[in-house]
RNA sequence: GUGGAUGUAGCUCAGUUGGUUAGAGCACCAGAUUGUGGUUCUGGGGGUCGUGGGUUCAAAUCCCAUCUUCCACCCCA
């Protein structure tokens, strides 16, 4: 057989059956958390056309989507005078795309299927989608994203739901985590009070990385921007506020609240906290006004969820969009949403060790093959058991019986079941514990008895 | 996309100023134990030293290129 160099496309993976359990075991906590708060389940194609998708993500988002090369001939398209420029050309050869995340998705979901739908349309989606980035630690080019979005409200008790979902669902899996609270609207009333209206998403960009490179660097990055150092000290002054959750609403009405948009924020955020006090979580929930994100479709609450006890991105984000559907022609509905990072959900999980170890599902019952004549004996009796609900497996050959002990050994199966020629006369079958070693003769009228 | 590291057996890693046949642990296979695994003991297989060039009498070791992975930036789950 040639020796290839086998190798997957960078940033990818294939997962092992442990692997699998474990990320079956992320998915299936999500899962149960999103249906038990009535969001029903939803899936999109991995490709979109480009057209649904470019201009989504902003510039850098365009440049990190993977785009598709059309079929056939796709060369024939390209005009006879088309010069070498790869973006001129990119458009005659490619019209569709892998899919950036699921928000953009959904958007186009709703607006297709508007008909079919019963809104409030609570949804949840869990798909991987493909990111044409470096690859780097808890950075991946294909990675899952775990959407629920709560579309055609704009009743702030959803974002409340969200935070619970968030800590419900960390809580099952044993992550501490802290969640970032914010609102795009009184970022934008600060933008307006420091006369930085007109730099808003670089202001929000560069606002964002202060936790990360300090006041300085910020100012620098504002300043390269065109917002000038009396406009970032004010910001400053009202960021550095030392308020309460709590206090913290007054203290913004008092500094920004000549603009609308921020009255408008800052009620939204009370609203949250008023339901998110009737039933206390059980993480940390901060108000921060440093959080802004970078995706520029929302417009209302943002929110971020770190874990606590490791150094990863953040696990889980998302935020309200009043607007998503608009650019699909049709507007004024609101939606909100976060979406859970399953594979950094898992790295964190694997560097805490915090994954439950029975996670491997397996046969219950290995029968040993003693040769040609005895295994149908064991195909048979193994039909048996699995008509009542033990998963059970033959070995498929006449091996050692060492082998195929250590075969169930590391397959962690429960159970090793043997009829050799003796145990068939008498009728009998010898069932053994993997784990005690302890075997017992059963007959085989009273196998189905046994208890597994 | 920009900058910096890395790559030796399936896995984790040794390998001296360049110098005979590149090592260990774990894993795998076989035997001790031909109807009994997970422990132990003994033996065995397995490496084009990421790949391609170059320097040299001689390269895992030095140089260049390329790929992979990792780290920082950008951005984000």
């Amino acid at each position: 057989m040639a020796k290839v160099n086998l190798s997957i496309p960078k940033g990818t993976r294939d997962f092992i059956p442990e692997q699998m359990a474990r990320r079956n075991y992320i998915f299936s906590i999500l899962k149960e958390v999103f249906e038990i708060h009535g969001f029903q389940p939803i899936e999109t194609p991995s490709m979109e056309n480009l057209s649904t998708l470019l201009g989504k993500y902003g510039e850098e988002g365009d440049k990190l989507l993977f785009r598709i090369l059309n079929s056939g001939d796709f060369m024939k398209k390209v005009p006879q005078d088309s010069d070498h420029n790869t973006n001129s050309l990119i458009s005659h050869v490619s019209e569709k795309g892998l899919r950036y995340d699921l928000t953009v998705p959904f958007a186009r979901f709703v607006v297709m299927h508007q008909n079919e739908l019963n809104f409030p349309f609570r949804r949840y989606q869990i798909q991987p989608v493909w990111r044409a980035d470096r690859p780097q630690r808890g950075r991946y080019r294909e990675f899952f994203q775990c959407d629920v979005d709560v579309i055609g409200t704009r009743s702030m008790m959803e974002e409340a739901n969200l935070i619970k979902i968030i800590d419900e669902a960390f809580e099952k899996m044993g992550v501490r985590v802290a969640v970032k609270l914010n609102n795009r609207k009184i970022l934008q009333g600060i933008a307006e009070s420091v006369g930085a209206a007109d730099n808003f998403i670089d202001f929000t960009v560069a606002l964002d990385k202060l936790d990360k490179i300090g006041w300085d660097k910020v100012f620098e990055e504002l300043n390269s921007k065109g917002i000038d150092s009396n406009a970032c000290n004010k910001i400053k002054s009202i960021v550095e506020h030392g308020k309460t959750n709590a206090e913290l609403p007054d203290y913004l009405r008092s500094i920004i609240g000549d603009s609308e948009v921020a009255l408008k924020g800052i009620e939204e955020m009370e609203q949250v906290f008023e339901y998110l006090a009737i039933s206390p979580s059980k993480c940390e929930v901060e108000f921060d006004l440093t959080l802004a994100r970078g995706l520029n479709y929302y417009t209302g609450a943002i929110f971020e969820v770190k874990a606590l006890d490791v150094n990863m991105g953040s696990i889980c984000g998302g935020g309200r969009y009043d607007d998503l559907t608009g650019i699909f022609g049709m507007p004024d509905v609101s939606g909100v949403g976060i979406s859970f990072g399953a594979d950094r959900i898992y790295d964190v999980m694997h560097e805490l060790d915090l994954f439950p170890d029975d996670n491997l599902s397996s046969s219950k019952v290995l029968f040993i093959n003693f040769g040609a004549d005895e295994e149908k004996s064991a195909f048979k009796l193994a039909y048996e058991l699995r008509k009542n609900g033990i998963a059970a497996e033959v070995y498929p050959d006449s091996a050692k019986l060492k082998k195929q002990f250590s075969y169930a050994d590391q397959k962690k199966i429960a159970y090793t079941i043997m009829q050799g020629s003796e145990e068939r006369t008498n009728g009998v079958v010898q069932i053994k514990n993997m784990k005690s070693g302890e075997q017992t003769e059963v007959a085989i009228e009273n196998l189905s008895e046994f208890p597994f």
